[in-house]
Formats: C-alpha cells, structure tokens, sequence
DNA sequence: TATTGTAAGTTTGTCGACAATACGATGATC
DNA sequence: GATCATCGTATTGTCGACAAACTTACAATA
C-alpha cells in the first residue's frame, strides 16, 4: 500500500503509478497441482498408475489434505480418475477418446490462425518469433531422436497458439487438450516414437502465419490434426494392457462407459 | 461378483446377463459440488457472493475437508474463484467473458445439428422428441413469464444437444459452459429478463432436425449465438456494481487481468 | 484532518487422528 | 478340488484442532 501513493512525480497521475503487477502467491494447492500436472505430462505418473495419497503426500512433503484438494482439481480435468476407496490413477485413454479429443481441437485449433493474424503488428511477430522458436526446438529434437524433448516442443507450440490466439479460458481449455492428447500418446503406445512428419508440418504453420495467409493455416491444422489421429489410431492393437492399467481400464465389455471419466454429474 | 455369474437361462450368454448398471454412489465431494453447481445455476448464489466455508459446511451439514475439495473442483470448471484467505466466491463474468463463452459455444454447437443427425434413427426420434419436450417448456415458461424456468429450459435444451451429439467429454465441457453462460445472465442484468425470441428460435432448430437439415440447424446456431451475446452486452452499463460484487470484480482499470481467473497454471 | 501504526478478531490453511470400508489371504466345508 | 466365508490389514473418507495470516477497527501523531 505504501508504494502506490509514493508517486515518482506530480505529473504521472496516482492512477499510473498503481499499476503495477498484481503479487501472485501460488497456493500449496496450485503448486500440488502443477507438479502432478508435469508429472503426468512427462510420463512419471503413467495411465494407468496408481498410486496411495499417503505415499505421494509423503513424497511432496504436504500432508494429505491440500494433496486431496489438488487430485480433485485433476479429476475435474479429466486427467485422473478416482475410483472409490482406491486412491488416484491416472486416466487410461482409449481409441474414442483420441477420437473425441481431436474432434475438439479441430473446432477450436484451426480458428486460431484468423484470430493470431488480427492483432496488432508488433504482437503478431512476438508470436512468429515465439513459434520459431518452438520448430527449432522440435527439429533439434529430432536430430537427436529425442521423442520426449519432441513431444514437449510440441505441447509448447500449441500452448503458445492457444496463448496467443485465444482468450485465457481458451488457453486454459487447450492445455488441458494437449495433455490429454500426450496422454493418449503414453495410453497407445508402449513407448515414444518419432513422428518425422511433424517437424516440416509445424514449420508450414509458422510460414502461413508469416504469409498472413489464414485459410493456409486452417487447411493445414485441419490436416494436420487428421494425420495425429490417424498416427494415434493406426496401431491400436499395441494398446498396453499392463496390469496396472487394467485397474481402471474399463473390462473388455466395457460395463461402465459412464463410470470411468468420474464426471461431475454437471450434465 | 456373485450376481454376475448367475445367469438366468442358458441361452442368455452370461455376458449379456452381465450386462448391469454399475452401481455408482456418488462420493460426498460428487454430492457437494453438485448442489454448489447447483446453487449458482438457480441464482441463490449470485455473483461476487462471498459466503465463509465453516458457514458453508454448516449449511451443508459436511465438514470443511470435503467442502473444500468441492470447491478445488469447481473452481477448475471456473465458475468459482478462491482469492487467498477470503473465502469462496461466485466467479463474476465480464462482457469479455460473454464474448469468450460465445465464442466458444459457436465453435461446437453449430456442429452438433451434422452429429446428431448421424445417429441411427430410433435415437433420432428420441432426440426430437426431448427436445421438443424442452421447447414446450419454454413455451409454457414464457406465458408465464417466468424467466427463471425459461433459463432452466434453455439449459436443458442445450445440455440434452451436447449429450446427444458429442462425446461425454464434450457434454461436461457445454455443460460447464452453460453454466457460465448463466452466469453471464446474473453478472449482466440485474434481473432476469424474458427474451421473447427465444422460444421460436429454439422451435427453429428441431424443425431444422425434423427435416434433416444439417446446414439449416448450423446457420440457425450460428445466428442464435450472435443474437445471445447481442442480447447480453447491449446493456452492458447496468451491470451489478453491489458492494458484494466489487469483492472480487476487478477494479476499474482492472490491474490483474490474468489473476481474476485464478487458473490452474496449466499454461 | 488525514494517515499510519498497532492490536484484536476472524477466517483460512494445514495437519494429525479416528473410523469405516474394501481388499487379500487363509482356512473350512461341500 | 473348488468355492465360500471369515478375519486381518491397509487405505481411504471424514472430522476436529491448531496456528498463521489477513482484515478491520481504533488510536496516535504529524
């Protein structure tokens, strides 16, 4: 409070001077959350895990109660599941979810070029310059054969779209997207695999923006999405079936479609 | 377990006998997070409306652990917000806000019309039929001009499009939605207000997919959406402006854009 | 008179403990 | 030999309590 009335000047108005950034202390929830969220991106919380609260609760070094508060966060997200009386796994994605997960992306992702080319000159190359950056990491990535360094290259670009592109509410939706579609990633395959496609598809994206040419950047997100899940479909056969995943992949028959998502009920 | 394997006959194969509901008890959290959602739907939690958590859990008849857990997940759907130590709130919703959540809809609602249509025929008709039960309630609502069971109507309608036409990953996302859009309707106006055009717009729609008119219903969506955020930013001067309100409203010039949201962080 | 400093009160954030429940194993019976 | 029942264990779901932090009110000083 002390530093707002202290104006540098009688000139700037007492209402500039107040604008500074906001303090933003992250809640032990906030940050509970955000390290199961990395956890479950970079694969070190695999679908299917399952883990006991007071085992991860130890490990974080916070006691049960703000741990429960962050898994419930999750689960609204759709990453985790919560079976009763059986601690928290993470989501095990099927064929319909990739499916339905790319059907979304496809609403929202290839709008996202119109919508990044309507700002404001300076903001537009900021983007350019930021998504550069996110090719480079990728095509370096794939020198090394580094799917995993690939992978979040690849998170990042399309952060950095939604980010851009959209509003926080839609950034927000996005990211959640992504991490479900790098769940699908872990849930397909056993393990990571270089899509070589993906480098020269990404740099086509940052070209069309460069172009200002936004029909471009829609047809080639559109594409691009149908070829993700065509990648993430063509082998469904490989679908693990360890036995951790088993326990809370719905069985063979699928008896609980409803069950296994632990939706809010909201509907 | 037991019950599975007793089949009845043996010609019914004992996986169809199988086939039961799963029995889902809803966990306490499930219960309470429905009964805030449900709370904040019918109004009887306004906007800005800050209420203690020991309250709250009195209310409910709940301790405060499953309360808060409740709320972590509402607030990851966004309709709450949590500012450090003071308590919940009922998220209030902006105009930017209005044209986000439009946006958005637009992006998946003109689409549905193409996936319903899609459905094989007996679910077809079971669709027309619900959702002319819902435009008669509507109907019913406006010559009593009872705005309230007219918004309730209007959620149903959209709600029973999401579930229909999508995955069930996308009916909770409309859902999540349509609560906002809700609302929407409470941080704007002060009062409910009946917007007569409602009615044959949305008897527009199940005509369109009576006929089987996927573009028609698309076009129709398109221009329903236009109309609702027309309608909830044309007074955007008589916005609430309570005491309660500028608890959590951002300031004038509103020096914390993004903290408002109190996002995950997942970006 | 306005502003700052102080103190009290209230509320949240966190933790530990208890009890209920589901699961697994072992033993008994048909 | 297989199935069912019972017991024990481990884990969750819930609650109560404590401490820290924020807000508000009041008083003192410039």
């Amino acid at each position: 409070m002390s530093t707002r009335s202290s104006g540098l000047s009688g000139l700037t108005s007492a209402r500039q001077v107040g604008r500074l950034a906001p303090v933003r202390r992250a809640s032990t929830v906030d940050l509970i959350a955000d390290r199961l969220r990395e956890a479950v991106v970079d694969g070190s919380l695999p679908p299917g895990a399952a883990l006991g609260e007071a085992e991860l609760a130890f490990q974080l070094g916070v006691s049960r109660g703000p741990l429960r508060e962050a898994m419930q966060r999750l689960t609204a997200e759709g990453l985790l599941v919560i079976p009763r009386r059986r601690g928290l796994a993470v989501r095990t994605m099927t064929p319909e979810d990739v499916r339905d997960i790319h059907w979304l992306r496809a609403r929202i992702e290839p709008e996202l070029g119109r919508r990044i080319l309507a700002r404001p000159l300076a903001e537009r190359k900021t983007v350019l310059a930021e998504l550069g950056t996110e090719v480079k990491r990728m095509q370096r990535a794939l020198k090394k054969d580094d799917a995993r360094a690939l992978g979040d290259a690849y998170l990042d670009f399309h952060r950095g779209l939604a980010a851009w592109g959209g509003s926080i509410r839609l950034a927000r939706m996005m990211a959640t997207l992504l991490i479900e579609t790098r769940l699908c990633t872990f849930s397909m395959y056993e393990h990571f695999e270089v899509a070589v496609d993906l480098v020269p598809e990404h740099a086509a994206f940052v070209d069309a923006l460069a172009a200002e040419d936004a029909e471009r950047f829609t047809a080639l997100m559109r594409a691009h999405l149908d070829a993700e899940v065509r990648r993430l479909l063509s082998e469904p056969e490989t679908a693990k079936e360890d036995d951790a995943d088993r326990l809370l992949a719905e069985t063979p028959d699928e008896p609980q479609p409803l069950d296994r998502l632990d939706l809010p009920e909201g509907i």
